[in-house]
DNA sequence: CTGAAAGCGCTTACAG
DNA sequence: CTGAAAGCGCTTACAG
């Protein structure tokens, strides 16, 4: 059988109160007790129960985030930022891979979820309102990362998708391109709206007309982006650069383009968003938009802390801002600028 | 406050038992009990206390697995299968980051983890063996993953590193390749010495005679391929084909041969060993061995799961076998073989 | 089928 | 500084 506190208490020959009390560091302890206790904890190898503490405390000294289960590299990211943040803190973190599925019993799994934890980081799309009210309603502290929450009610936490847009088009607008296309995201992913506004802002602001014929929409994956350039490149006059709103895209369009016999950068320059692992594999190296994913799990883990604590701050909807990663793809030569791979 | 098993009966107009009986499914329960209690539940949006229900079944219904903290898209992948494995299994995922450091408040924060969980997952190297100790001393169920456990008193798995080396140097071989060097990984790794031994093996198998100058160590990383590849192709003669350790370190190799204008497949063939993401990105893709990541982290929840249930079998050492993937390094032409990208 | 009660292993006022 | 005791919210023999 395990130690218990029993275990220790007697061993110690104390109550098991005192050796709570050594355990948590309360300040009023007799050397001596600390002494024996501590001595008794180390020969018995003693390790308090979790659940019985926090059962006691009504406090579980975990978070969990919960994350779309088909998902990529980003999300990995994300998991790995809020697992460094949570541990950080003491607190340990629980994961959650949300299927599409709404009903059965992951529901159930779901729900038990707002039970071990003393807050939430909703990650995943595809969670239904009626969850997140549920959570609101059990007192769970939560933060939303990655999309705009559906009222102003919850705290929520994401890249700076406007701006990054800008920087991404500005870039290839100061390459001397003017016929600029966009391959879009579809509308639920919330990024899509934003990073679409951020092309149409920096066409404007540099007195470019918009090509309506030049902006046509992807899925997020790689073949929407295959398939969307497709269309572009069957335009009259073509475009000279595409702009795609999201790494997979631009290579999946780069795909298309060398099945095409079409050059990047040499016929049509592209710029990503997002920066995942493969941008800096592919050729040529793939100029974009990058986000410090692990860095929005911490911040996420930081903002949640504070709920739990008891803040009762304003909502926040904190934006984190984006850097332009310039690769290749875009008409940049190699070599002139960082290129953080090898060598 | 939250509802509790008290605020439920009193609504019901049951007692606690009863309540706790129709939640957990026990048979011997009338219809109109049943009843009550469900609407009562409803009602009151109650969710059962996972501490309390750890405390009073000792059990905590959740799984951990502890993995590298610097690690790369392999254990994400391997996160993800055992976080559907768990909950397809009705459990929750805990995850935990180990530094390298030892000592210090982080352990702290491992030895508590064991008192989290009813099984844990150990994907990390740099756990020492004092930690598994313990964790066995303290009776929680585990088992080892991608290494070779120190005693054999523990369930492990891990991908057959020697008969997929033996699969990727026996492709170069059928290639026509006959000057074939090897990248190997350190030590440490576990995965080094098997994929060096499966190399051996085939050129053995074929009655290639080893160039002990052929081979040469990196560690697993880009860099450290690039370096080695740099090594190799200084050799005269130079070698025809390398097999590295892992697709990082192919990677690397490929960057320097393309610096130093050497032809990849044509002048020199390369195979690599994971199948992580960028395999299929860069150019030309590389040719690997493919390991089920996901696929091991599901299996290794069951064979934790089955120790959990208290299953006494004797101690297993899982191979998972492996895939040989055919894309272009080496040598194979495009479109001849499935290529799993765009298009 | 059902309830009163003990017990799971902690924490923490409350007295001393 | 220290201990006896109540309480956290469940589960489950034990009687009925």
């Amino acid at each position: 059988m395990r130690p218990t506190i029993h275990t220790v208490a007697e061993r110690a020959g104390v109550s098991i109160a005192t050796v709570s009390r050594v355990l948590n560091g309360s300040r009023s302890v007799s050397r001596t007790a600390v002494e024996r206790v501590r001595r008794a904890v180390g020969e018995l190898g003693y390790l308090p129960n979790a659940s019985a503490r926090g059962l006691a405390l009504s406090s579980t000294g975990t978070l969990a985030v919960i994350f779309p289960k088909l998902s990529g590299p980003f999300f990995s990211e994300l998991i790995r930022g809020a697992e460094a943040g949570a541990r950080e803190s003491g607190y340990h973190l629980l994961i959650y891979g949300a299927s599409t599925v709404a009903g059965g019993p992951q529901d159930r799994m779901l729900e038990l979820l707002a039970t071990k934890v003393d807050g939430l980081i909703l990650a995943s799309e595809n969670i239904c309102a009626d969850y997140v009210q549920g959570v609101r309603r059990w007192g769970v502290p939560m933060v939303v990362l990655g999309r705009e929450p559906e009222g102003s009610y919850v705290d929520s936490i994401r890249p700076d998708n406007v701006s990054g847009s800008v920087q991404a088009v500005t870039h290839l607008i100061e390459h001397g391109y003017r016929r600029i296309a966009m391959i879009t995201g579809r509308g639920v992913h919330g990024h899509a709206g934003d990073r679409e506004a951020g092309y149409r802002t920096a066409l404007q602001d540099h007195g470019l007309r918009l090509h309506a014929e030049l902006v046509t929409q992807g899925s997020f994956d790689e073949a929407s982006g295959y398939e969307a350039m497709q269309r572009l490149l069957r335009q009259r006059p073509a475009p000279d650069a595409v702009f795609a709103a999201n790494d997979e895209m631009a290579i999946g369009a780069m795909a298309a383009a060398r099945e095409r016999g079409v050059g990047v950068p040499a016929d049509v320059a592209i710029v990503g968003f997002d920066d995942i692992e493969p941008a800096r594999y592919v050729q040529p190296p793939l100029t974009t938009i990058h986000q410090d994913v692990q860095g929005q799990g911490r911040i996420a883990v930081q903002m949640l802390l504070a709920r739990v604590r008891g803040s009762d701050a304003v909502v926040e909807a904190r934006l984190i801002s984006t850097t332009l990663v310039i690769r290749e793809s875009c008409g940049c030569r190699p070599g002139l600028v960082h290129n953080p791979g090898v060598g």
